[in-house]
DNA sequence: TCTGGGGTCCTGACGCCC
DNA sequence: TCTGGGGCGTCAGGACCC
C-alpha cells in the first residue's frame, strides 16, 4: 500500500487530467497500485458505509491497522498503526476485521487483467505490480497513458475497487509516481523529465531509505535527491554501506537497470504470532512452535518446497527481538522436523524470560523434486507420509478437521481469526 | 501512539578448507 | 610445522518493504 507522497508543489504538470496528458513516449514502465485495498475490497459488500471512516484491523489488544479508507486517513488513522491508537483517534470508525482469502481472490482477478496486457508482470504484494508495456503498444495500438487508463477502467468495472498508476522510463519513478497519483489517479513522469521530477523530493521518497538512513544521510547535510545525486559515492559508502550507497547514487542519476521480474523463486516461508499477554511457560511457547511449524510445513507442502536452515524469532517483553537458526544434514518439509529443531534453538536462546512473539522460519527452499541428501539420522518418512495425509484431510473437511493432539488442550492465547 | 505478519537484502563475525 | 589469505558456508542482527 505503499509510502503514499501527495502530489508536492508544482507536480501538477505531470498528472494526467481532462485534456492534458504529459509525454509518455519511452515510457514503457507502469506501477499499479490498489487505493486502500483491504478497505476497498470490504467496501463493496457495504457500500453504506463509503463515506465513513473504514478500518481493517485484527481483533487483539496488540493489533495494528492494516488498511484504512481515505476518510479514516483524515482522521491520522494510517496503515501500521496500533489499533488502540487508532480508536483514539476516531472512535466512530468502523473496524472491520480482515478477510485475507477474499483479497487474494481479488488480487488474482486484478493480476489476471495486468496479464491480458502483457506478459511482463512483476506483482510486489497482493495490491500492486509493476508492469513493462513497451513490447504491447504496437499490439494494443495505445500509449503507455492509454494502457494506464484502460486498466483502471477495468480494475473498477470488473472488481469495483479503484486504483493508481505510475507511468514512467525506469522502475522506481513509475512507483513513485503511483504514490503521487493516489487516489484514483494517473502521474506520468516524460523519460526527459526523470532528474526534474526527482530532484526536488526528499531523501525519504527514495526505494530504501527508511528512517535510519535518513537519520544517517541527513547527518551528512544531505536532505533532497539532488543532494544525494552530487554527494560523492565515498562520502556516502562511509555512511550506509557500500551497497545501499552505490543503489542510492544511481536511483538519484534516475538510473534503475532493474527489468521487470516475472518469476522470481521464494527464498524463504515463515509464521509468527503475537501472544495477546506476554509468555514464559515453555509448554505454551513449545505449542504454538508446533502450531507455526505446522502452518510452515504445510505451505511448503503446497508449493512443492523444502528447506535446509530452520530459524526462529523471538521477541521479547522489553521489544528486544533475536533468530537463532539451524542448517540440517537435508531439506524437509515436515513439520515433526521443523519443530523439534526450533525448540531446540528455543531452550538455547530463552530462559525463563517473558516472550511477546513466536515466530518460525524455513529457508533455502528448493524445490521438491530436487535430490536430496540422504543421512543416517533422516526422520521417519512416515511423519510425512501422516502430515500428507493430514493436508488431504484438510483440504475435505477445513483445517480444524486434522490437529496434533497437543494443540487439542486449552491454549492460554488462543490463536485469533484463522483464515 | 506503542508498535502485526509476511517477506528480502546486506553486513560482519566466525569457522573451515585449501 | 607454522602462517597467511582467499573463498565459502553459517549465523546473527539490522534495515527496509508492503
Amino acid at each position: 500500500m505503499g509510502r503514499n507522497a501527495a502530489l508536492p508543489a508544482g507536480y501538477e504538470r505531470f498528472r494526467v487530467s481532462a485534456g492534458h496528458t504529459p509525454d509518455d513516449t519511452g515510457c514503457g514502465l507502469l506501477h499499479v497500485d490498489m487505493d486502500a485495498f483491504f478497505a476497498a475490497v470490504e467496501l463493496r459488500t457495504r457500500p453504506e458505509l463509503v463515506d465513513k471512516p473504514v478500518i481493517v484491523a485484527g481483533a487483539g489488544p496488540r493489533s495494528v491497522v492494516t488498511s484504512a479508507n481515505y476518510p479514516a486517513r483524515e482522521y491520522g488513522v494510517r496503515a501500521a498503526m496500533p489499533v488502540a491508537v487508532a480508536r483514539r483517534l476516531c472512535p466512530h470508525g468502523v473496524f472491520l476485521p480482515p478477510t485475507h482469502g477474499l483479497y487474494g481472490e481479488v488480487s488474482k482477478g486484478v493480476m489476471a487483467i495486468f496479464r491480458e496486457l502483457t506478459p511482463l508482470v512483476e506483482p510486489l504484494s497482493l495490491d500492486e505490480a509493476f508492469l513493462d508495456v513497451s513490447g504491447a503498444l504496437r499490439r494494443l495500438g495505445e500509449t503507455p497513458a492509454g494502457i494506464a487508463a484502460l486498466i483502471r477502467r477495468r480494475v473498477r468495472a470488473e472488481h469495483g475497487i479503484t486504483c493508481s498508476v505510475g507511468v514512467a522510463s525506469v522502475k522506481f519513478v513509475a512507483k513513485l509516481a503511483s504514490g503521487m497519483a493516489k487516489p484514483d489517479g494517473v502521474v506520468v513522469v516524460p523519460a526527459g523529465q526523470t532528474l526534474s521530477f526527482l530532484h526536488p523530493l526528499p531523501i525519504s521518497a527514495l526505494w530504501g531509505v527508511g528512517k535510519k538512513t535518513e537519520e544517517n544521510l541527513r547527518r551528512l547535510g544531505l536532505a533532497t535527491i539532488a543532494d544525494i545525486a552530487a554527494a560523492p559515492l565515498p562520502r556516502l559508502r562511509k555512511a550506509v554501506g557500500n551497497a545501499a550507497a552505490e543503489h542510492l547514487h544511481a536511483l538519484a542519476h534516475g538510473r534503475d537497470e532493474r527489468g521487470v521480474v516475472v518469476d522470481s523463486p521464494e527464498k524463504s516461508l515463515g509464521a509468527e504470532h503475537t501472544f495477546d499477554t506476554d509468555q514464559r511457560d515453555p509448554r505454551v511457547l513449545e505449542r504454538e512452535l508446533l502450531r507455526l511449524s505446522e502452518r510452515v510445513a504445510e505451505s511448503l507442502r503446497r508449493r512443492g518446497l523444502r528447506g535446509r536452515t530452520v530459524s526462529i524469532k523471538v521477541r521479547f517483553a522489553d521489544f528486544r527481538t533475536i533468530t537463532r537458526a539451524r542448517t540440517l544434514p537435508a531439506a524437509t518439509d515436515v513439520a515433526r522436523v521443523i519443530h523439534s529443531t526450533a525448540v531446540g534453538l528455543l531452550g538455547e536462546a530463552v530462559a525463563g524470560a517473558d516472550v511477546r512473539l513466536l515466530g518460525v522460519r524455513v529457508e533455502g527452499l528448493t524445490g521438491e523434486a530436487e535430490p536430496e541428501q540422504l543421512t543416517f539420522d533422516q526422520p521417519a518418512p512416515r511423519w510425512r507420509d501422516a502430515e500428507v495425509a493430514a493436508d488431504v484431510a484438510r483440504s475435505k473437511f477445513g483445517s480444524a478437521a486434522v490437529r496434533p493432539a497437543s494443540l487439542l488442550v486449552p491454549d492460554p492465547d488462543p490463536p485469533r481469526g484463522e483464515p
